[in-house]
RNA sequence: CGGGGUGUAGCGCAGUGGCUAGCGCGCAUGGUUUGGGACCAUGAGGUCGGUGGUUCAAAUCCACUCACCCCGACCA
């Protein structure tokens, strides 16, 4: 390619609105180009990385014996009824009416189309396990776009749907997806933490998520680095320290003043103990209904296990009129002697003794409160978000957090959706069976995003050869000087001949504009022709990781160049 | 949806009521240059996000509205 023809300009200053350093660099090199909020155009250069990425996606699949083809984008709303998933997807499926007024969905995902389409060809055992794939555009509408191409709403996804006959089935298929997620990523350069995920609005079991670990991540990832348990915040579980009370007996219930005492440190110390030693009251609404949470007070309600266990879709903190009106009072609510509340505790209220909870009248609370003696919960589970510091509930080390970009997620389905959809199958017994499901998503833009996230310095992008959208820069300086341009025509025939990728700056530019230019879009290989170069019959070849170059002789130089890329 | 911010040339920005809206980069033409974003000259490019209002006069003041960004909520 020559770069006087290339489509797509590098730029000396990123747009104002771009702020993550993945979406700056891929704007200044001409790779992406905004369209509207969360939805992006791609240039010459950054479809030809996009493209490259796919390849090996692909590749892998197939590997691991996937089969591509093609959904529709536009679905029938009534798929997602069947699945009763509209209504987890909630605002973020988009959807239009056609001439007849029909309402059809733009596909977010595809599990229904996917498997209303298998139920009609898969009848028998003898036809499973079946992986198919696809990579095509989907549609969320966000809540809120970010970060450039790290969450869009027009996206480009590899979407894998696992079909098996039974849980057996569905974990061999589960353990080959997530060896070739690992293939996949060590083939783009790209470190990621495999970590125990919360499925969300996909729904099933077993889900884990790929992690590349950077500090502008939008997720919270837990570990621990004695066992290696790895989980993200959402899911994360840890081992709740169990506290000893002073006194050890269960005391009597003891009302005591404690004006002006609104958060549960305020109390904690004007009463005297750790914040462990008291419970903390909490408000929501889950799809409509009023539910009072309590959990220890030197812990936080974790909102997505409050979802899974409630089963909700909808859940906010309940707004102080509600609280009122509930026959509450804030900063001094208590469990002791609620009534038609549908109430929520965490595990860790078992764990102690002699709570200091609100007495619900303003400026008093109550000491000595113990469960079951002097309150009953609806639901007891585990709702606490874990923390750096807390404990390994496998080991006992001490958690870990780090941010991180989510790359990939994979999930055990398991027979929901084929039950919804009527996708059983035979078995060899003659037995009608549901088909046991898993799905496994890479976004690709986000990939892409994350090399550039985690492979960039000051100068610009640094692309692992894997996806560089060319390998090769040609780069002849002082293009008026005797024999440098036929020379550099003749040099950029041969690589081409020999099927090199080669980016040829034709342009006549000064050096630094090259050189910022070839840094900035991140061409590993450079390759950059001189008279000083041209006397002794070389070109100067230099890695865009390595600051020291060396000089290649004229002749020969293809196959010299093919040797380099391959090393 | 709550909080904060920004909309002036392709990009970055200046312009707090005054008549012809500027600067840098980029772009075009000519010339001089050439190993890390050269220089000179000339030039093209603007419904100042939109609508309505106040005023002799609005990019500038007021109201409404739209778009985009950030934090939170939410979300693979």
């Amino acid at each position: 390619m020559r770069f006087s023809k290339l489509f797509g300009k590098t730029l000396r200053q990123a747009p104002a609105e771009a702020e993550s350093v993945s979406h700056q660099l891929l704007v200044r090199a001409g790779m992406i180009a905004q369209e509207a909020a969360g939805i992006y155009s791609y240039l010459p250069l950054g479809w030809r990385v996009l493209r490259k990425i796919e390849n090996i996606i692909r590749e892998e699949m197939d590997k691991a014996g996937g089969q591509e083809l093609m959904l529709p984008i536009l679905q029938p709303f009534e798929l997602w009824q069947q699945s009763g998933r509209h209504g987890s997807f909630g605002k973020s499926l988009f959807t239009l009416t056609d001439r007849k007024e029909h309402t059809l969905a733009l596909g977010p995902t595809h599990e229904e189309v996917i498997t209303d389409l298998v139920h009609r060809y898969v009848q028998s055992y003898r036809e499973l396990p079946l992986l198919l794939y696809q990579i095509q555009v989907k549609l969320r509408d966000e809540p809120r776009p970010r970060g450039g191409l790290l969450r869009v709403r027009e996206f480009i996804m590899k979407d894998l749907y696992s079909f098996d006959a039974d849980e057996a089935g569905l974990d061999e298929s589960y353990r080959k997806m997530c060896q070739a997620y690992n293939n996949i990523y060590s083939r783009l350069g790209l470190p990621t933490l495999m970590v125990e995920a919360d499925s969300g609005a996909i729904g099933g079991k077993e889900s884990h998520e790929f992690m590349v670990l950077t500090e502008d991540g939008e997720d919270e990832v837990i570990y621990c680095s004695n066992c290696g348990y790895a989980a993200n915040v959402e899911k994360a579980q840890f081992a709740k320290a169990v506290i000893l009370s002073e006194a050890k007996n269960l005391l009597p219930l003891q009302e005591i003043a404690t004006p002006e005492t609104e958060t549960i440190e305020q109390v904690a110390s004007f009463v005297g103990v750790p914040t462990s030693q008291t419970l903390k009251a909490v408000f929501y609404f889950a799809d409509g209904e009023f539910v009072f949470v309590v959990i220890r007070g030197d812990l936080d309600v974790n909102e997505t296990k409050l979802r899974n266990v409630l089963k909700c879709s909808e859940l906010r903190l309940a707004t102080e009129g509600e609280v009122s009106g509930a026959g509450l009072v804030a900063g001094f609510a208590s469990p002791i002697g609620v009534k038609g509340l549908k109430v929520v505790a965490d595990d860790s209220i078992t764990l102690g003794s002699n709570f200091v909870v609100g007495a619900n009248k303003p400026g008093y609370h109550l000491r000595n409160a113990n469960f079951p003696r002097d309150f009953q919960v609806d639901i007891m589970a585990d709702i606490a978000l874990a923390r750096a510091g807390a404990g390994c509930l496998k080991c006992g080390a001490e958690l870990a957090s780090a941010r991180g970009i989510e790359v990939g997620h994979v999930f055990k389905l398991g027979t929901f959706i084929s039950e919804k959809f009527g996708a059983y199958f035979l078995d060899s017994e003659g037995k009608s069976r549901p088909i046991v499901m898993g799905c496994y998503g890479i976004g690709l833009g986000r990939l892409l995003a994350a090399i550039v996230e985690q492979s960039h310095d000051d100068k610009g992008v640094i692309w692992p050869l894997s996806v560089a959208p060319y390998h090769v820069y040609l780069c002849p300086l002082q293009l008026d000087k005797p024999a440098i341009l036929p020379t550099a025509e003749k040099i950029y025939q041969q690589l081409q001949k020999e099927g090199i990728e080669v980016l040829y700056d034709d342009r006549d530019e000064s050096p630094g504009v090259k050189f910022n230019d070839v840094d900035l879009l991140g061409i590993p290989l450079r390759l950059t022709l001189s008279p000083r170069t041209l006397q002794g019959q070389s070109i100067e070849a230099k890695w865009r990781t390595e600051k020291k170059a060396r000089l290649l002789p004229l002749d020969n130089l293809a196959a010299e160049v093919k040797q380099l890329l391959s090393g």
